[in-house]
RNA sequence: GGGAAGGUUCCAGAGCGGUCAAAUGGGACGGACUGUAAAUCCGUUGCUUCGGCUUCGCAGGUUCGAAUCCUGCCCCUCCCA
């Protein structure tokens, strides 16, 4: 049997990662290794990082010793979780979930030990207990030990009642369903403890009350707090969408990038929760951020140790050197010795054009370039380009643009590509053919 | 069905026969400052071969000339039935 080697509650505590615990839960941990539960819904095909503090929740488990289990909602997927939500949610179809599931379960597999003996991860599927589980057996094995009552005192349940959106029968048997699995995986895995989000509460203990009386057995529930922002935005929301975890729906230079941006107060308390980082450390990281808020360093180190977490060392240093170049100053020299390879990398998530060499001799100005060269990407005509060129705005490889010619000499960064910026932010890098 | 008011450039909202590509505010985008922040200040905000060109619900008309006047149509708001 693994060695319990922390107080995960502890550890959990200062984190700021609990929010509720179920009494008992902590002794339960303290005495032997413990095999626990997180859920994830399967609403896409990728975890984004809303799901990274399950994730987290996990990997401190298995940390401590203990055994983590990911179920990947199949079966519950296909219902809904009316949990804190207005309105009544739209279903998934099969293949997509199973799309889903696949796509999730990928990327489980990075954060987990498997192979660890005792105390091994597993990802399971509710749908794998109950595809053969027919209704007549759910309504008398599950149903029958919960009263309607009970089930209607949840606030996920208030809630939809008292706004008069009701609820339909299928999402108000969310919470039965996801109290089965607790059940199935207390026999079946001798699951003692789920843990979730704050908005699972409810869900969470119908699962501990649906084992205390259909199998007089105990089980444990915690929660951590929903992730917020200072400013009381969404966390985990940028203007173009979720951050997702797989490279293709947000490359890995846009995910570090999310984290660099974090507000001041947001980077203290999300270092706790997304990084492993111990607490003499982070505190100290804390002071000196207070002493010199502008280095920033603590937003460097969480988007440094989420980045690699999640993509590796290597992308990382790619969204480094691509947010150095792409941010940084006096950087014509580092752009132009870059090989080809890196340069797209760098310039992975930014918007590309291509040009002929025949169409860019043709060009008298740099405004056409900047519109007609980039599709009009860059600038949706050539009288916006002119006047953005006159204030200053432009830089072309990263070099302030002075006049409006376009000079006959413009060198070509690998003979190949011109690298068009507006402002700080936007890019274009044009590919000549 | 009767009556009133109105539809303006991303939005709000001026303009009411030439000086209107159209005030002002917001937003957006740039610049300075800064921490790839906030605040602040400044600039730009129809297209252009820089001659002009196309815009003010839609279609016609009056006029040398219309966003501004007239006619019809469409749409919206309010009041009465």
């Amino acid at each position: 049997m693994a060695d319990i080697k922390t107080n995960l509650i502890e550890e959990l505590q200062w984190r700021g990662m609990l929010h509720d615990i179920m009494p008992g839960t902590e002794d339960q941990l303290n005495k032997e290794m413990t095999t626990a539960y997180v859920g994830f819904d399967p609403t896409a095909d990728s975890l984004h990082i809303g799901h990274m503090v399950s994730v987290m929740l996990l990997r401190h488990l298995q940390k401590a010793g203990h055994k983590p289990l990911a179920i990947v909602g199949g079966a519950t997927g296909m219902i809904g979780d009316p949990s804190f939500k207005a309105a009544e949610r739209q279903l998934l179809d099969d293949d997509s979930i199973q799309k889903n599931i696949a796509g999730m379960k990928g990327q489980l597999e990075k954060f987990l030990d498997f192979d660890c003996g005792d105390n091994s991860a597993e990802i399971l599927n509710n749908y794998d207990w109950f595809k053969e589980f027919s209704f007549i057996d759910f309504a008398r094995e599950a149903g029958k030990h919960l009263t309607v009552n009970y089930m209607m005192s949840k606030e996920s349940v208030k809630k939809r009642l008292a706004d008069g959106s009701g609820i339909s029968f299928t999402e108000f048997t969310y919470q039965l369903l996801q109290g089965w699995d607790f059940y199935h995986l207390y026999k079946e895995k001798n699951c003692r403890l789920q843990f979730g989000g704050s908005d699972q509460w409810g869900n969470i203990v119908t699962g501990t009350e649906l084992i205390r009386r259909k199998a007089q057995g105990t089980a444990y529930a915690a929660t951590c707090p929903l992730i917020t922002k200072a400013d009381g935005t969404k966390f985990g929301k940028t203007e173009s969408g979720a951050v997702w975890l797989d490279p293709e729906k947000t490359s890995p230079y846009q995910f570090y990038q999310f984290w660099l941006n974090v507000g001041d107060d947001d980077a203290k308390k999300y270092i706790k929760i997304f990084t492993f980082i111990e607490k003499e450390e982070i505190d100290q990281l804390i002071a000196e951020h207070d002493e010199a808020p502008h280095t920033r360093i603590l937003q460097k180190r969480l988007a440094e140790e989420v980045t690699r977490a999640v993509h590796g060392q290597k992308e990382l240093d790619t969204a480094i050197a691509a947010s150095n170049i792409l941010f940084g100053k006096n950087v014509t020299d580092q752009l132009k010795s870059l090989d080809e390879r890196t340069l797209l990398q760098v310039f992975e998530g930014v918007t590309q054009s291509e040009i002929t060499k025949a169409d860019l001799e043709g060009m008298a100005e740099i405004a056409d370039l900047l519109s007609a060269g980039t599709d009009n990407q860059l600038f949706s005509s050539k009288g916006e380009a002119k006047r953005m060129i006159k204030g200053g705005g432009i830089s072309i490889n990263k070099a302030k643009l002075q006049g409006s010619e376009l000079p006959k000499d413009l060198e070509l960064l690998q003979d190949k590509y011109i690298l068009a910026q507006k402002g700080k932010k936007n890019y274009c890098l044009i590919k000549v053919v």
